[in-house]
DNA sequence: TTCCAAGCGCTTGTATACAGCTGCGCATGT
DNA sequence: ACATGCGCAGCTGTATACAAGCGCTTGGAA
């Protein structure tokens, strides 16, 4: 008997796991705006569990950083400010070049199907231009390296950047949405880099594989300097006087 | 009026946050063995608490990798599987030369400061022998060179590398314990790095900082190797027949 | 003898009640 | 007018009661 009906959801789709990913998946959207205020009893209300489920949600998602808690004064969304910007893509260079090139080492046939896989996916989703799909199957595509690394630890920090990569790529995908053919172009060489990493994986030439990380990490830099700091709109606003 | 009296204890040292000390500690020292059950009551009643902070501890040590957590049976100390042991020296490689190198290049006098105090901290407690003591402190030389890299994101990698390293340090110290001269001769080795390490980032030699940092390692993987691969004691027992 | 299954007990997962802390506001006194 | 302290409200932190899942054991049948 396959369970009674739906009444009771999947298990995994209840509790203290559902209020852990739905509260994730809004901060990496940036529903929930860094450095926004989190109360237990508000979250408990509108995922319909009571406090202890989200209590273990905010707990795990403030020890992978993404919540941040101040003791008898509850949590809130971690902060993005712009003094780890730096240390962030720092971080993202060293790892992605690591992972890459130890994926092109190291991959198994079947890893190489999954990494093609994601890859398939993101261009499927790139005429849609959905930022969420988008931003995704981009996190998919370069798990999907990691976990061919072979190598636990670092696969566990190169997530973590990647997470947090979601929420800065969100930033810019938010302000490029005005300029469709900008984004459009960013997203033609995000998937040309993509194609050229899967060729290199599969070739298992491990050098190519390296420069094309550590350029695909440029690629993401300069869309990033280019949203942070292009001229704001008041540029061209005659003034009074 | 300070406190009344030490009738409560102070915050910090009760509830949940010591739990997840004293819990981390004993895993950290492998008085909790790899593998072995954790019962939330047998816990809660250790540390005379109710299992609500037992369970938020043993949350935040899962989320950080010490325990392994089985939906709906339970969780367990983190094995240590000999597969684990080349990506962990991978990592620590590559993230003990990054930080160490960074560090070099962007401590501030009060971190080199702090890095030398820890650095001292260690040697004293080399006369004693003392296990725990020597993790702990190796631990904090450490980790203060990666506060002074500034990098967050590649701190916390390398914070949990050495965290993992505090339990494969423990196995080969253990075993070291009957031979006093080889444990007094790495323990040598091991202050005569840190001294130079001190050295190259309180000069800001970031290039023989990276050097040393990698040597550093491989000091490291060798008492490893030598350890776990040393000439077993049966291979000297004269065998019937 | 072996395999299956239902019941039982132990452990986890969730809800709820309660206690304690924190910060704010108001009142009172200097 | 300003400082200080008391009280209150709201939230977090903890305890406890309750529900549900899993494995083990025991009984029965092939």
């Amino acid at each position: 008997m396959a369970k009674k009906a739906a009444a009771t959801k999947p298990a995994a789709e209840r509790g203290a796991e559902h209020v852990y990913r739905m509260l994730r998946q809004a901060i990496l959207r940036l529903e929930l705006k860094p450095g926004s205020d989190l109360d237990e009893l508000e979250i408990s209300a509108r995922y319909e569990v009571s406090r202890t489920p989200v209590r273990e949600a905010l707990i795990r998602l403030t020890a992978e950083g993404l919540v941040q808690a101040v003791r008898g004064r509850g949590s809130r969304v971690a902060a993005m400010n712009l003094f780890d910007l730096r240390d962030f893509f720092e971080s993202l260079d060293l790892l992605q070049r690591s992972q890459t090139t130890l994926a092109a080492l190291r991959r198994t046939p079947a890893q190489l199907r999954e990494i093609e896989a994601a890859a398939q996916g993101f261009e499927q989703a790139a005429p849609r231009r959905d930022v969420d799909a988008l931003n995704e199957m981009n996190f998919r595509f370069h798990l999907a390296i990691s976990e061919a690394a072979h190598s636990r630890h670092l696969h566990h920090a190169y997530e973590r950047a990647l997470i947090e990569g979601m929420r800065v790529g969100h930033v810019s995908f938010i302000e490029h949405d005005g300029s469709k053919a900008r984004l459009q172009h960013h997203l033609d060489l995000t998937i040309a880099d993509h194609r050229e990493m899967v060729a290199f994986i599969r070739d298992q030439d491990t050098e190519s594989a390296e420069r094309v990380a550590a350029r695909h990490v440029e690629l993401f830099r300069d869309r990033i300097v280019a949203t942070v700091l292009s001229p704001d709109a008041t540029r061209k606003m005659p003034v009074p006087g």
